[in-house]
DNA sequence: CATGAATGAGTGTTCATTCAT
DNA sequence: AATGAATGAACACTCATTCAT
C-alpha cells in the first residue's frame, strides 16, 4: 500500500538537513503543548494553512515562512508548536490517520449485518472519500514524511483488521480453501491501492464513480473466485 | 496508474524560477539533438549521474552540481544539453518510456500464443521488473516532472493497446457480456498500479514472488468472473 | 596560556547548531580548494573581511552574510570555499599560528649567541608585536574556536621549544637547581601570559612599552633567583 | 588583567538592538531595588539559572527563555527586574566583583603580620579560588560584558590597594630603589593574570596547585630581586 | 505583578543558474 | 564547446523582546 513509499526514501529534495538529531528531540519535548485555547488555535491554524496552500496547488509555497504567513500567525509561533518543518507533516498525517481510524470503525459497525458486496462497495467508497478530500495533501506527506515517523504506518494495517472481521463472518459467500489471514491482508491492500490509485491515478475519461465501482468488482472477484 | 500523479502538483518544493524565463523555450527550441558522439556520452552520463545518486538512496544529493560531478562533466555542460533541471528528469523519464514501450511489444510478440494466464503473468512480470530496477528514481520522477510534461503519458496508455489485442484474440477463455475496450482498459490499469504497488509499497513480510503471483490471481479473477 | 581557553567551552553563543556532522567532514573535503588566482584572491578578501569588520569594533557584525559584503563577494562564494562558519575563524587562527611559528624560528636564529636578557627581551617583544597587531580578532578567535581544532594548540606550546634551546645554551646564567624542561616550560607560559596581557589587558595608564619591560624584568628575576 | 579585555569589544554576537532604545534607561531607573523577599529571591533565581547552565557547560544555552525556565520563573518575570540580557550579566559580575573586594579584605586583616612570601601565597591562593568556581561562566562574562558597564572596572584595581599597604609594610623583605606604587601595581596585575591564566588557561599537565606554586615563586622572584 | 503566547528581524546555509575565461 | 568560479534569492530556524490576559 502507498505508505510503504514512505521506506524507501523519506524527506528527500531540499529540506534542510536536520540539525543535530539528539537537539530535534530534546527541543521536540521541550516545545509547549498547546494547552490554551489561543495556542490550540495557533496550532490549527497552522495546519490548515499546509492544507490550504496544496489546496491551491502551490505545493512550492510551502515554506515555513509561507505556511505562518497564511496561517496569519508568526514564524516564531510555529517554531513555538512544531520542533521543525518535518513535523507539520507529521501532524498533519496524524490527524488523517485518526480521520480513517474513524471511518473504519464506523463503516465496520455500519454494514455489520450488510453482504459482502456491500461491505466491500462501502469501505471503498469510505477510502476513497478519505482520499479524495486532499489528494495534493496526501501525495506531498508521501515525500516529506520520514521512514518510521511516529504514525507513519500504513492505512491498510488498519483496513485488515477490519477485513478479516468482516471475511470471517461472511465465509459462505467466498471462495473454500483459502487463508483467512492471507485474504484479509490482501484485500486490505487491494482496497486501498484501487481507492488511492482511483483518486491520485485515475486518468482523465474515468470518471471517480466508475473508478469505484470497477475497484469493487475487482476486489469482489478476487474474493469470490 | 501512477503517472497520473504527475498532473496533480509538479516539480513541487524549491526549484528555482529561472531568471530568464524565455530561455527554457529558447534554449530548448536551439538545443540541437547531440549528434556527435561525445555529445552523446555526455548527455549519457548525466542522465547516469541521477540514477546513480538515486541507487545510493541519497535523493538529497540531486542536485544539479552534485550531478555534473558524479557525471564527470562541468556543471556549464551540464546547461550546454538541458535548459534546466526539470529537463533532465524529463529526459530520463522519455527513456523510461521508451524502455516500457520496447517490453510491451517484446512480450506481445513472445506470447502471441499463449493463454490468458500465461500472458497477464508474463505481462505483470515485466511491469514489475521494469518498476523493479530504480524504485528510488521513479518515485523521485513522480514528484519532479510537471504537469503535461512531454511523455509524461501514462505507460498504461501504453499497455492499453497490448491487453486489447490480447483480449479480443482470448475472448473464448474471458467472461461474456462485457465491452472489450474497458475491459482492456481497466486490465492495463490494474496491472500498472498492482505491479507499481508491489514495487513501491510492498509491506515487509510479502516477498516480491508472492505479490506477483497474488497480483495475476487478482487480475485474471477480475478478467474471468 | 590563553589558548587554553578554548578548550573550557568552544563556539560558544549563538552560533547555530552545526549541522550533521558527518555532512561537515564530507563538506569540507568537497569545498574546491582554491587553486586558481581568482579564487586564492576570494579566498583572501574573506579572511580580511573578518578582520576589518572587527577592527572596526563591529564583533555583532561578523555574520556570514556581512562577511561576503566587505569582502565584496557573494554569500554563495564564502560557501564555495569554507563549509561553514567557524570554518572562516579556523582558517584566521592559521593564519596567525604560522606567523608565530615563522617569528619563534627568526627570533631563535637571529639571537642564537645573544645573553639571556636580550632573548627574552627580543621573545617579548616579538610576541607582543604578534599579539598588538588585531587585539579584537584575537579575543574573538578564542571565543569562537572550538576545542580541538585543528590549530588551536597553544602558542606557548610552540615557545616552549625555542625556551628550551636557549635556557639549555646559557645555563651558566642561571639559577642552578631547577629542572630545564620545567623552567622552560614556566618561561614560555609566561611569555604568553604576559605579552597576552600587555595586548587584551594593560590598564590605560601603563604604556604598552613599560608593560613589556616589566614583563620581561618580571621572567629574568624568574629566571635568575 | 582580564577585566580590560571588556574595553574591547563587548557584547559581542547577535545580541538584540532593542526595539525601544529608551527602555532600557527609563527602565533602569524606574527599576527598584528588590526590596521585597519574593522579588529579591526572583532575582537571586534568575542570576543562578544562569551560573547552573554554564556550569553544564552549555554556553549555547544561556538565552533568555532557558534563563527563566531554568530560574523556575516566567520570560516575563526576567524583564520586570532586567532591563535586558546585559543587565543580566552586569548584575552576576557586579555579585562577583563584591565577593573579590570582601576576600581581598579578609585576606589582608588574616595576613597583617605575615611575611611577603605568605601574603602572596595567600593573596595567590584566595584569587585563584575566586576564579575556580565557575570559570565559564567568567570566560563569558568577559565576552558579555559591555565595555565601560558599570562595576566593569579590573579586579587588580581593587588588589593594587591591599598590595601597597601590604609592600609598605614589608619593605625591608624588598628589593631597595623601586617606586612602591608601581611595584604595587604590577603585582597586582601579575597576580591577577597568573591566578586566572592558572584556572583558564592551564595546560593539562600541569596540576592546579602546581601553577599555584609556580606563579607564588614567580611574584616573589619579581618583588625580591 | 506574573504569565507565557506571540512576534519578527536576523542568522547560517543551500543550490539552480549565469557568464567570464 | 567546456569550464568552474561566482551569484543571490530563498530557505529553515533562533531568540531577545513585547504585551494581552
Amino acid at each position: 500500500m502507498y505508505m510503504y513509499t514512505y521506506s524507501h526514501y523519506g524527506y528527500a529534495d531540499r529540506m534542510r538537513t536536520p540539525k543535530n538529531p539528539a537537539r530535534r528531540i530534546a527541543h521536540a519535548a521541550s516545545r509547549r503543548k498547546p494547552t490554551q485555547l489561543r495556542a490550540r488555535q495557533t496550532v490549527e491554524a497552522i495546519l490548515d494553512a499546509v492544507t490550504r496552500i496544496l489546496r491551491r496547488n502551490d505545493a512550492a509555497g510551502v515554506t515555513t515562512n509561507h505556511i505562518a504567513e497564511v496561517a496569519g500567525v508568526s514564524i516564531g509561533s510555529v517554531y513555538q508548536y512544531f520542533p521543525d518543518k518535518r513535523a507539520i507533516f507529521e501532524a498533519i498525517h496524524g490527524r488523517h490517520v485518526e480521520q480513517i481510524d474513524r471511518m473504519v470503525e464506523r463503516t465496520l459497525v455500519a454494514h455489520a449485518s450488510s453482504s459482502v458486496e456491500e461491505f466491500v462497495r462501502a469501505m471503498v467508497g469510505a477510502m476513497i472519500d478519505a482520499h479524495a478530500q486532499d489528494p495534493e495533501l496526501y501525495a506531498l506527506l508521501m515525500t516529506q514524511m520520514a521512514h518510521g515517523a511516529a504514525g507513519a504506518q500504513d492505512f491498510a494495517v488498519r483496513l485488515h483488521g477490519a477485513f478479516r472481521l468482516a471475511i470471517a463472518a461472511r465465509a459462505r459467500e467466498l471462495k473454500r480453501g483459502h487463508d483467512l489471514d492471507r485474504l484479509a491482508f490482501v484485500t486490505a491492500h487491494m482496497v486501498d491501492a484501487l481507492s488511492h490509485g482511483a483518486v491520485l491515478r485515475r486518468p482523465p475519461n474515468v470518471s471517480l464513480a466508475a473508478a469505484r465501482e470497477e475497484s469493487v468488482r475487482a476486489i469482489l472477484a478476487y474474493l469470490r473466485c
